[in-house]
Parts: C-alpha cells; structure tokens; sequence
DNA sequence: GTGGTCTAGACCACA
DNA sequence: GTGGTCTAGACCACG
C-alpha cells in the first residue's frame, strides 16, 4: 500500500500531488524499479478521486521516464535513469514545507517550541506511538 | 513589513495564498484593527507579483470584512467583528502542515528527529539566531 | 483557418492526428513561430470534437516544445527549435501514405495509373478546378 | 504468401488492420472461396505480431462470415455470401486515403504533382520495375 | 474571453 | 483484469 496523500482542497492539483509524491518515492528509494505500482482504478478508489486523474499522473511520469506499462498487465517503476536525490535536494525540499509551517505558525502565535510539540503530537497520530516506523530513521 | 511567503511554482493562486495568510494574521491577533495594509503597489513590488493579484486579494478580504478601504486614502485592517481562531483551530491548521511535512519526510527517508532537527534549523536561518521573535512564544 | 483533418473511425486516438497534423504544419513551415493557434473552444467546435481532446493535443505539442500558451491570451506557435524537416523525412512520411494506397488498391485491384487518376479527382474535389491552391506547388 | 501491411505505431489496432485488409482482398475477389488461409502462427510470424492478435482477426472474420475452419485442417475463405464490393464502393474506400494523401502532401508543402511522382516511384520499388503485377490493371 | 482541472461514465484494446 | 480514449459538463484562474 503506498503512503500518498492528496489534499482537496489546497488549489495544488490532484494530479500534480501524486506526481509530485511518486517522484519523491522513487527517487529516494522506498519505490524500486520493477515494482508494479497499483492499478489506476485501485489508487483512484484508495484516494478517493476519479481514475482519470490517476491516469493522468500515471502517464505523465511515463513520458517523464519514470514508470512504463507493460500492455494490459499494469504499471511498472521504470528502471532508474535518472540520480536520485542528494541529500542536498532532500533538505531543500524538505526545507521548504518546514519554513512554511514555521511561518504558518508564527502567523497564529507559535513559536518554535510549540511547532515542534506539534509536529510529535502529529507523528504519533499518524504512525501510533507503538514505536512502529521506528526503522524510518536509519532508511 | 508584512511577513507573507509566496510560491509561485505549487499551484495554489496566489491571492489566495494572501488570502489564507492575511487572514491568518489578523485572527491570530498579529494584524490589529484600523492598522494600514501595505498599498497595493507595494505589496505586488514585495511580492513580485501582479498588482491586479494584490488588487483581487483585497478585494475578497473587503467583501469578507476583514478590510476596508479609505477613500484615496489605503486599505485598513477592519474592527474585529468576526471570532478570532480558537485554539482548537490554530492546532489543526497548523497540524495539516505538519503532517504534511512527516509525510514527505517519510517518502525521502527521513524520520521525526532528524525533521524536527530541520525545523530547528530553519527556524534560526528564518529569525537569526540572534533571539529576534523571542517574544514569539509568549504571544 | 487551420486546414486539420480528422477520422473519426480509422481506430487512430483523435488527439495524435492532431498533434501529427499540426507538427508537419510546424515543421514544414506553414505554421510561423508566433503565430496564434485557434481556441481550444474554436478549434473543437470546427472539428466538431470535445475540447477537452484539443486540450489534450495542444498539452502534449506544449510539452514537445512546439506550442506555448501565454497565461489567458491563447496559444501560439513556440520560436523554432527543433530543425524543421528535411527533404527526406517530407519524402518518408508521404510514401508511407502512398504505398498504404497503393496497397489498398492492389487488394481492392486498382492499378497504378488508375489510383493516380483518382487521386488528380480528388484533388480536384478538395481545391476546385479553379486554381486555388496553385501556389502549393512552390511553397 | 498475402499481402498485407500492418503499422504497429499508428495506433490502429492490428486485428483491425488486418480484418480490413482480407476483407478487403475478398471482396475484390483477390482471394477467392475456399482458398486456404495462413496458419494462425504462420501468419503472426510474417507480421512480427502476437498470435492472438491474428487469432481475432481471424475470429472476427468467420463472425462475419468470411472465413470458416475446417477442424484441425486451418481457415478458409467461406464461399461468397456477401455482395463484393462495387465500383462505387471501392472508390470511395481509396478515395478516402487518397485524400489525406492530398492533405498530408499540402501540409508538408508538396502539391498534387510532386504527389503523384511520388505514387510512381513508390509503385516502382514495391513490385520493382521489370513489370510484374502488371497484370493487376486488368483484373 | 483564454486555458486548467476534475468528475462521471462510456466504450475499446489487449492479455 | 489491465490501461487508453473520448464525451459532456462543471468550476476555477487569469487578463
């Protein structure tokens, strides 16, 4: 099961999410070429959008090298071809959202101590405090 | 100086990214009422962005209430009249973002200590470690 | 007025005759860089095709480089890039069209000079015995 | 050995070029009743294509009533049953891929002559010029 | 007015 | 079962 999220209502499309997600799997590495990524119908239904939407995606990390189909048997990860991301690129991206939340906070009255009891409050929501994912540190 | 971020590359329209965040800052309390917002030359100069982009977003901020504007003379923060955000409201803004952040820490292979170090970081490149916005958390 | 034609029954997906169609305007240099391409809307009411599927060709000739929309203004034709075609690939790309006719007509049992004759008739069907079209020759 | 010419890339499905074009070589009486047809594997192997591609052709083809099987003993083209086609028909047919013929030819800057040397030449290379085939003008 | 995105649902091709 | 294409119509962003 892959673990993508996709936000209605943020005005980023739908489409543009899951690309945006799946490059990042493969290109960290938790997506491996040759994995059979979920059928259309199957991930449209998980994420609760319309399979065109997914096909979308699907095909533009096709013509972006990133996936292929194999006729009528499903959508494979394409072999890598291009680098996958530096450490450097993983910090920018990540800097990124985590200066938006920084200000986003700020804007509302956080300070940074407060951001970070959030984030480990959210963490534990997600994840369950069971200590599962604990083996996401070292990946 | 009004402290607004913009991306243009994620998709979300702009006036509604200064929609959201003025929003923000005048329920959180940090723009208070009868204040002067930048004009709209100004703000679209900051913003290095289409002044009829700044134009539009006060435009929805006035007929939502929350600014109006002087005759030739600006565009000022409006008497509270709705509720400011509630506690309650502020966690779950902020709480999708930083679940946000998690999620993408996780697909790049990042876990919840070495984010929180990134948050860390970012906060000081942001205010300078000088303990500028110290005063943050006590607001 | 664009001179585009499409089958809606020969099985090939609308949308690459289309972007078949325009990038041999382009490439043969009958579509100048710069110049406006019709409407999505007016272009699907002409061919009498969803606008949806115009959008699709247009898309794809965008992220091929022929094609660059401007922000609420239309479509135009993006600066040449790409080397327009040779001598040679104009030859290739017909005389597959001629042989498939000339392969139907051996099965329906036409005879060269019989097929040459109907393809002067239909010439003559598409501009008027008129003349029009004369300076075809030279461009 | 039949004459038949399949595009893999012009996005027409096979089956259906090749129903087409027996139907075609039937109806023009160039194979006649009871002729027998190519192996299902024989003839996927001329073509480089899937047996079960011609498989459904063939299928397709006995619906219609156009060929049957003899059990164990290979396909054969069924005793006439269906008009062949007229002169008319056959017209029209080739006047449809004369046409685009036409068009692609314009698009490309190539005028109704240039076209029809270009037939020539193509119909020189495809049966050579030593006159063969020369018999298909009376048939 | 322009293009961009999404939905719902249909039909087809291929294995 | 898989993906591919198309339609009809909705709503949004931008100028």
């Amino acid at each position: 099961m892959l673990h993508l999220s996709i936000n209605q209502t943020d005005g980023v499309p739908i489409y543009r999410q899951l690309t945006q997600q799946i490059t990042h799997l493969i290109a960290s590495g938790r997506l491996t070429p040759e994995t059979e990524m979920p059928s259309v119908r199957a991930l449209a239904q998980q994420l609760l959008v319309n399979p065109n939407t997914v096909v979308r995606a699907y095909r533009e990390l096709e013509t972006a090298g990133l996936l292929y189909k194999k006729q009528g048997a499903g959508t494979y990860v394409a072999p890598q071809t291009a680098t996958p991301y530096t450490e450097e690129e993983c910090r920018r991206l990540l800097s990124e959202r985590a200066e938006a939340l920084l200000m986003e906070g700020w804007r509302l009255g956080y300070g940074v101590e407060r951001i970070i009891e959030l984030v480990r409050e959210c963490n534990e929501q997600l994840w369950g405090q069971g200590g599962a994912h604990k083996e996401e540190e070292s990946s």
